[in-house]
DNA sequence: AAGATATTAGTGTATATACACGTTTAATTC
DNA sequence: GAATTAAACGTGTATATACACTAATATCTT
């Protein structure tokens, strides 16, 4: 992130909503690093790490369950079968589409799993599991403004 | 956002990098939503107030102030010169771009402003004052991660 | 002044996000 | 059973994000 620098003019944004954006950027930004050997996005491993949970699963329910955008599911998961860590068939009902894990998928998953809690272990330790609890549930208040 | 839903099935996802991207997403839609009449993203919205507060300013600097990255800078400006919001024209350094609004521009954040700020007030009115000032605080502290 | 270095901007590519629209298939209604 | 409605998915389009690479220009060094 070589545009963040320290010492910024003039920098009074009080907008709330940029705020968090960055904030969003920046996290996501020390996620991706950590988990760059494993050749996954932090949107991929999550994707994969919910689909084990509840593998298999059509990609509606799937959307629901991640709180994303179905679309923005049906996009995210294109690399993710290009590369052969899922498979998305359709099974009785031919309007759905069960998607699940490959063999490949779960050595991913088992692979990026350290990287990802190393991740998370930090976080929670740079801001203090007390704050981060606090922060947490105001996240999840959040979430609620767009219902 | 048609996708969430309030009562989603084993959802316990601690993934505190998502958790901030999906409150990030709700607070963005949240901001557009009351943007909307204006024609204004909020993105563009705060790159057009960031520019009145510095104008005329070169796209690096400019991206500096933002904390945002210079080529999402560059695209994010594209939609805004072709709508005449903005101008971008070299000046002595031909390396450079001075950016400065246009007349349409300020009329455009002059329109946009009480939007915003009644997505701000509301925002501020939901959270309570003393818990966003904390939440913000936060929120700084996070996006020094990826220094 | 010539060559090396630094600065500034633009673009190719890839992912992330989501709205609007269309298509296919299943379920419901009459 | 035919017509309607609903459900599930895909795609066009637009914006947002950022890394790698390139091109142009300015500055510095000797």
């Amino acid at each position: 992130m070589t545009h963040i620098v320290k010492c910024n003019p003039k920098s009074l944004n009080p907008c709330h909503c940029l705020n968090i954006r960055r904030a969003s950027r920046a996290i996501t930004h020390f996620y991706e690093k950590l988990l760059e050997p494993s050749g996954l996005k932090v949107t991929q491993y999550s994707l994969l790490r919910n689909l084990e949970l509840v593998e298999p699963v059509s990609m509606s329910v799937l959307a629901k369950i991640m709180r994303i955008d179905r679309t923005t599911l049906n996009r995210n998961m294109k690399p993710l079968i290009i590369s052969g860590l899922i498979t998305a068939n359709s099974g009785e009902d031919l309007r759905s589409k069960q998607v699940i894990l490959t063999e490949a998928g779960k050595a991913a998953l088992l692979n990026a799993w350290p990287l990802w809690d190393e991740a998370q272990a930090s976080l929670e330790k740079y801001v203090g599991a007390a704050e981060l609890d606090a922060f947490e549930k105001l996240l999840s208040k959040l979430e609620a403004l767009a219902l």
